[in-house]
DNA sequence: CGGATTTACCAAAACGTTTCGGTAAGCCGA
DNA sequence: TCGGCTTACCGAAACGTTTTGGTAAATCCG
């Protein structure tokens, strides 16, 4: 009695073949408006939706998208990008009845090893690739497995990967002008990890605006993508002498850590020093002073990049390579102020 | 050429028909140890990966798991739980060729109609619920789509779904009890919504253990599970008098956003309040003073609560109906201190 | 009016896997 | 030696969908 309903008994109420009720049902053409009409009303009378095996064993595709993380559990935890970022691809992909599949892996190896089998398998149609490193070994894999992908990355191109990119360079630049005006001059910057493509995007911005403006660039500071990373620059800055007036940070957790580490060794923010981020995350709103940043928009990132994606699935050979989410703008609040 | 290797081609290479060849892969009876072993030489030699849409298909199942969240984009930023949670679910499916397809919903509508969509095209063997609510909707509506679930919730029983749950009560109680011991006897609670389970157990293990302590329940005051709600209780208690000497909130962001707000106001932490958190997650290392709060393990929660799921999934009948992990344990930072 | 084209539909194949029923061959006990 | 049981294997069906090739009927055009 409950048993699923199948598009065949669609097809036998309706006294059509069951192929023309999957034409009628995909408006497909070779099925007359009146008989399309009878099928899809017997259809929604009978409660009928495709079996999504099934549509997938036929089509050959999977109709899902891959994403996999790289899981060290804390930056996981606080990775401002991603919730946001997959909100957007959702936004972008249901519609065609795509899904999301999310894999975590250990470490980097494995996550190539969860590329391989989900190409194996066919799992998924593509991927979606973030946190493009320098000579990302995920391109020449992706490549082999003949894998579709499409990189979100913030600069020029990635080794022939479709890509989607946000620059971070104008915002960087723009809080990097922000700072000049207000007068500083010995303003260093905080940057990430120099495997990312992000590090160096975001150095080049910061050091090109500076030799722009006559200045020498200050100091640059190691940090990462965490809190971790800001408190350990706040700790090298301490040493410094002469000590910068303000620093541009990669991204606002960085920042909050630089500036809560700063603060706890009693130095007053922006008195003292003046600090920017980069992301916009709702805790740089909350944190004494606020945060001065550069408010980017990953949902429209997520949503951008599972399009792109779906575009390159569907006809690789039409696909545009790149596609450019505005940059994100400056915000400034608090932790800026003039020298 | 490069074609894909079917199991009829290995089928064919080693020489027996097509189920014996998936009887020798699966390792299921039926076919000698040699011939086992053969077949497993030539489809690795062959490079052969089953194909899930086949599986999928034959088996009637989607070796696949989802997981739907409800969007608010802010509080996907930062919820704590959430990447932590997904490691766990990955630790536990992988093993089992399982995926972990998510979704975002909109609105809990939205969320609602997610279900019932991956039910309708069964995209997914059973999916797992997060924030459980007073009378959650989710539940029946599961049970009426005949979709496997379980339920992640710190309490009780809910709705005759499965459920796997770290009780936050006994660390609620030794938070409100290290207080009490270090001589407060005014000790406020700020509460997440009300309509969810985690408000009403943390809301009850505080007030029971001041009861218990022989003390009177301070006052409640209203917050949520965001940063937000710390600082709006923060406008809230500023106005009290007499003034509570320490606050149990409900988690570390509620905390952190109570904290933050009260110091602007010129209090101090914790000499003139004490506070504690709950979650334990990064950043509250990093706040001045750093927070005491409670250390949960998601991914231990994640990790069963799919290991459970697949149960379900299995075998409905034999599998149990309760998990429990552990409990967090109290962590002490500097955020409380003696009255 | 007759041949060509189009339309509306159908039946069968295909996708890759698991599973079911059957069939020889081998083994056992009587 | 023979019936009954087990073992090892095979062929075919099944899962639910899309796609392909074909066939009448209807329409068009000269």
């Amino acid at each position: 009695m409950s048993g699923r309903v199948s598009i065949t008994d669609v097809a036998r109420a309706a006294k059509v073949a069951q192929s023309s009720a999957s034409a009628a049902l995909n408006d497909q053409p070779g099925v007359s408006e009146a008989t399309r009409q009878r099928v899809k009303d017997v259809a929604k009378q009978l409660g009928y939706a495709p079996l999504m095996r099934g549509k997938m064993l036929s089509s050959k595709r999977s109709f899902q998208i891959g994403l996999v993380l790289e899981r060290p559990t804390d930056v996981l935890e606080s990775d401002p990008f991603f919730g946001a970022f997959i909100a957007g691809v959702e936004q972008a992909i249901a519609p065609h009845d795509y899904a999301l599949v999310l894999q975590v892996a250990e470490s980097r190896e494995r996550e190539l090893d969860s590329y391989r089998e989900m190409a194996a398998s066919e799992r998924v149609d593509g991927v979606l690739l973030n946190e493009i490193r320098v000579d990302d070994p995920r391109a020449a894999l992706l490549a082999e497995l003949r894998l579709p992908a499409v990189a979100v990355s913030p600069w020029k191109e990635c080794a022939n990967l479709p890509m989607v990119c946000q620059a971070s360079a104008p915002g960087i630049a723009a809080a990097t002008r922000h700072l000049i005006k207000l007068g500083h001059t010995r303003i260093a910057h905080v940057c990430g990890p120099k495997e990312y493509v992000h590090t160096h995007e975001r150095l080049q911005a910061w050091e090109a605006t500076l030799v722009e403006a006559g200045l020498q660039p200050g100091p640059v500071l190691q940090g990462d993508f965490g809190l971790a990373g800001g408190t350990a620059a706040a700790e090298e800055l301490l040493g410094l002498n002469p000590s910068p007036t303000a620093v541009v940070c990669v991204n606002d957790l960085c920042a909050i850590g630089l500036q809560l580490r700063l603060q706890q060794a009693g130095l007053s923010i922006p008195k003292d020093i003046s600090i920017t981020g980069f992301d916009g995350i709702t805790i740089g709103e909350y944190v004494t002073p606020a945060l001065t940043t550069v408010q980017s928009t990953p949902t429209q990132v997520g949503k951008q990049a599972a399009a792109l994606l779906l575009a390159h699935i569907d006809d690789p050979k039409s696909a545009p390579m790149k596609v450019e989410v505005p940059a994100g703008e400056l915000v400034i609040r608090g932790s800026t102020g003039r020298r």
